[in-house]
DNA sequence: AACCGGCTCAACCGCGAACCT
DNA sequence: AAGGTTCGCGGTTGAGCCGGT
């Protein structure tokens, strides 16, 4: 359909906006309102297209936003929408106000990706990593187009939104099996529940908490662990919904070396510091099957099903 | 001091949906 | 109904920053 780019028009500036452009847009959208985009541009004096202006403000300008580094209950909320949404990032932006797509979308490829990734989770389906099988011997032949190790990994169910978008698969309608799964007290490691939209639940995202929470190393577990409590209070309500067992986060080295079938006499010393999540991570992965069955221990997995959520091990991943 | 590589994040691009005529 | 316009979304890019050598 004959439509026109609208940042190849000639004399429109592109690239990054300086003071006095943002000045102006400021200006005329707080006396003016927001209204046709095409017009702002040319009425706040502006040598932009209104895809540009719209970024800038919507991004950037606006006075509602937040600025700065995300909340440690922001990013358990990132985690747990992306969990049932994908890269929806609009819909996770719009459970926490003050933050936009582009933010999250940044902070999860440049900070939550990578911590999943060192944990042994894939970032995009939740699931645990899949053995990387070492190659054979006689055929280390690299894959077609030098695909990246992610690429060679066995092919994930469909990721694809029919729209073309790449998305992760959501079940909009839910079929008969994504029901069942849903219902299943079993599922878990293999699937990650994708909802419909009005199912989800959001636990509280209510970080106003002084800023300097933010860092890691000022905030001991316990705040963190005040927030989880009551965001697993609000996740009885979403396990009600999904029909998952609730499974409670261990209060103690006790209650983790329980869940993994050790005695606390098994652990040896750097086992028992706050390392704990890094041990109950599974190492290399077995086949799949057993794994399975280990991961029903595993520390990611009573997070995905109970909410709770280590913050201090989390945090520790920043520092690898 | 200079160079290099990795990282971050603001900005851009292209597409589809919704809306309008 | 068809075509055009506007808006919003998600993926990608690249300039600038920073730490390491």
């Amino acid at each position: 359909m004959g439509r026109q780019p609208c940042c190849d028009k000639v004399g429109l500036k592109k690239g990054p906006w300086t003071a006095e452009e943002d000045q102006k847009l400021i200006s005329f959208l707080l006396s003016n309102g927001q209204c046709c985009w095409r017009a702002v541009p040319k009425l706040a004096g502006l040598l932009r297209c209104e895809k540009s202006c719209r970024l800038r403000w919507t991004n950037y300008l606006r006075p509602d936003l937040k600025r700065g580094l995300l909340f440690e209950a922001e990013e358990k909320t990132i985690l747990d929408l992306h969990a049932q949404l994908g890269n929806r990032w609009s819909r996770i932006a719009s459970h926490l106000p003050g933050r936009t797509d582009n933010e999250i979308k940044n902070h999860w490829n440049t900070r939550i990706k990578k911590k999943l990734k060192k944990m042994g989770i894939d970032p995009l389906t939740h699931k645990p990593l899949p053995a990387v099988p070492p190659p054979p011997q006689h055929e280390q032949h690299l894959s077609p187009a030098g695909e990246s190790p992610e690429a060679q990994l066995p092919a994930l169910p469909e990721q694809r939104h029919p729209g073309g978008k790449n998305t992760v698969a959501m079940a909009e309608k839910p079929d008969e099996e994504s029901l069942l799964l849903r219902k299943s007290p079993a599922f878990c490691t293999n699937e990650v529940p994708m909802l419909h939209p009005d199912e989800i639940m959001v636990p509280p995202c209510d970080p106003p908490a002084p800023p300097q929470t933010c860092t890691a190393a000022s905030t001991p577990t316990t705040s963190y662990s005040t927030v989880s409590t009551t965001s697993s209070s609000a996740s009885t309500s979403c396990d009600e919904d999904t029909l998952l067992p609730i499974l409670e986060w261990p209060d103690d080295v006790d209650n983790m070396c329980l869940i993994a079938g050790l005695g606390v006499n098994d652990m040896i010393p750097e086992m028992q510091s706050s390392l704990l999540w890094d041990y109950f991570l599974p190492p290399p992965p077995p086949p799949l099957a057993v794994y399975e069955d280990h991961l029903l221990n595993n520390a990611y997995v009573q997070y995905q099903r109970s909410g709770a959520f280590d913050q201090e091990a989390w945090n520790k991943l920043e520092l690898l």
